[in-house]
RNA sequence: GGUCCCUUCGUCUAUCGGUUAGGACGUCAGGUUUUCAACCUGAAAAGAGGGGUUCGACUCCCCUAGGGACUGCCA
């Protein structure tokens, strides 16, 4: 195929949450795997909603993510240009005014539906005579405008889908123009689209209605439409919709609690798809293996879940290098030795603030009421000398000698006396980390 | 109410008429760690229900049930 030009377009009115970025990187990788174009539009056509903050926002989480795009452009720019669309269709009779206020149009709609007819407006307004819409002007309404919709059956064959038949007749005309003159997403994204030169319109299977009306405003317009490719959505782990949800799975969260943006990458990237959610640390394999063909049918559940668990396997196996600045950021003692002990125990980078603590800082243990003679008298039996990887056993096993414990009972109390807690690190390598003076001070503190 | 789409282990999925229905994550067990976590190995675990078509159905058709999307002066 020719090189394809695809886009992500947000509304900057609000930020990039999972159901969002999934969409931008099936368009992303979709680009690069094809040696495309991959376009950063800004639908803010919305001026009351839309704000600079939230569009910085945008940039800030694609840019985190990795997502590069190769040019782009804001709506609002365009402003000019949708004027001049608009008289086009006026003249080609495809567009006209209506004078319905919201609050009646809303009437009708729930009337019609309560008598279980479809909620389909009656396109009342084209049999207005120009006395009656001079007469509506004189009251002081303003016109709202729709589209006009052919009424025959649009078809297309779904890079995702398969072929897809929309009768337009069961649609409502769209209405492209609101009543106080500013557009609606609609005719603004099908002009960019061409203006742009799009080859390929991606975006979740919400879209597929909207596709049946917009296709029919590419052929006013530009006289041919993109290819299209609705993509199943993405569902919550109770099963309710996600991609109109913000809130706890924005981006910046996930970036705010450390999460790798190759794990977010890498399960984005996979799931509802035929191949295997694995931990990704190379965009490089999201790339080679996409393919349309590979995208299922059925909506996808998304569990926050199986991300972290992601995130601890690809963060397992991250260079030290590649870590170090962003983990010194958080425990700025951090070194390689101290990454090599704690690594396993952190699912994400973040959590190595605990264990930074852990050793540098001071810990509050719970001991047992029978274990706290043990922990008292404990230090008595450290190995004079350096604490070393080779400590940690031979004090252990002088303290089994001396109190006849072992397995769990000889090393939960320390664990616990010297941690804080029930789990980490294997002891022996954490011991050295601590140092004598902490353990002794902690042996004292708990026993 | 209407239109469109979907339904295989707990989850994401493979199978494109004939398979011991495969994999991954999770779960459980064992190993390792003289402890836990991590790690390694192994195991359990599935075709929504009912009708057809066919020598043979997870696969094709119909019905039922369940789920999702749309049906906005949101995108």
């Amino acid at each position: 195929m020719t090189s394809p030009v695809v886009r992500f377009a947000p509304s900057p009115t609000g930020r990039l949450h999972v159901g969002n970025v999934r969409t931008a990187l099936i368009n992303w990788l979709f680009a690069r795997r094809e040696g495309g174009k991959f376009l950063l539009r800004i639908d803010d056509t919305d001026t009351e909603r839309s704000t600079k903050a939230f569009e910085d926002g945008i940039r800030a989480d694609l840019t985190w993510l990795g997502m590069t795009w190769d040019g782009g452009f804001s709506q609002s720019e365009r402003f000019a240009e949708y004027d001049a669309a608009a008289d086009r269709l006026r003249d080609m009779k495809l567009l006209y005014p209506c004078y319905e206020t919201a609050d009646e149009l809303e009437r009708r709609r729930k009337i019609a539906l309560s008598r279980g007819k479809p909620p389909v407006y009656d396109r009342a307004a084209l049999s207005l005579t120009d006395a009656e819409r001079a007469a509506f002007e004189a009251e002081g309404r303003k016109a709202h405008w729709r589209f006009k919709l052919s009424g025959n059956r649009v078809e297309w064959n779904d890079l995702i889908r398969g072929p897809q038949s929309i009768d337009t007749s069961s649609l409502s005309d769209p209405i492209l123009i609101r009543e106080d003159g500013s557009y609606l997403y609609t005719m603004p994204s099908v002009l960019d689209d061409i203006h742009a030169g799009i080859t390929h319109v991606v975006r979740g299977e919400d879209h597929v209605t909207n596709s049946g009306a917009q296709i029919e405003i590419f052929m006013a317009l530009g006289g041919s439409a993109p290819q299209m490719a609705h993509t199943p959505l993405l569902i919550g782990v109770d099963g309710s919709g996600l991609s109109k949800r913000t809130g706890a799975l924005s981006i910046s969260d996930l970036r705010a609690e450390g999460y790798d943006p190759m794990a977010i990458l890498s399960h984005l990237a996979r799931l509802g798809t035929s191949d295997a959610v694995a931990p990704e640390s190379d965009v490089g394999v999201l790339i080679e293996s996409f393919d349309f063909s590979r995208i299922g049918r059925a909506p996808a559940r998304f569990d926050p879940a199986d991300l972290l668990s992601l995130n601890a396997a690809l963060l397992h196996v991250r260079p030290f290098a590649e870590i170090a600045s962003a983990l010194q950021a958080i425990v700025p003692q951090a070194d390689e030795a101290f990454w090599l002990v704690v690594r396993e125990n952190c699912a994400r980078l973040a959590d190595a603030a605990i264990w930074g603590d852990i050793i540098h800082g001071s810990v509050s243990a719970d001991i047992a009421d029978e274990d706290h003679d043990f922990i008292a008298n404990a230090g008595k039996h450290l190995p004079a000398g350096e604490v070393t990887g080779e400590t940690w056993g031979a004090w252990t096993n002088a303290l089994k000698g001396a109190t006849g414990r072992k397995g769990k009972a000889l090393f939960m109390p320390l664990r616990h006396a010297l941690t804080g807690q029930a789990t980490g690190p294997e002891m022996a390598a954490l011991l050295p980390l601590i140092g004598r003076q902490r353990i002794m001070t902690r042996l004292a503190q708990a026993g």
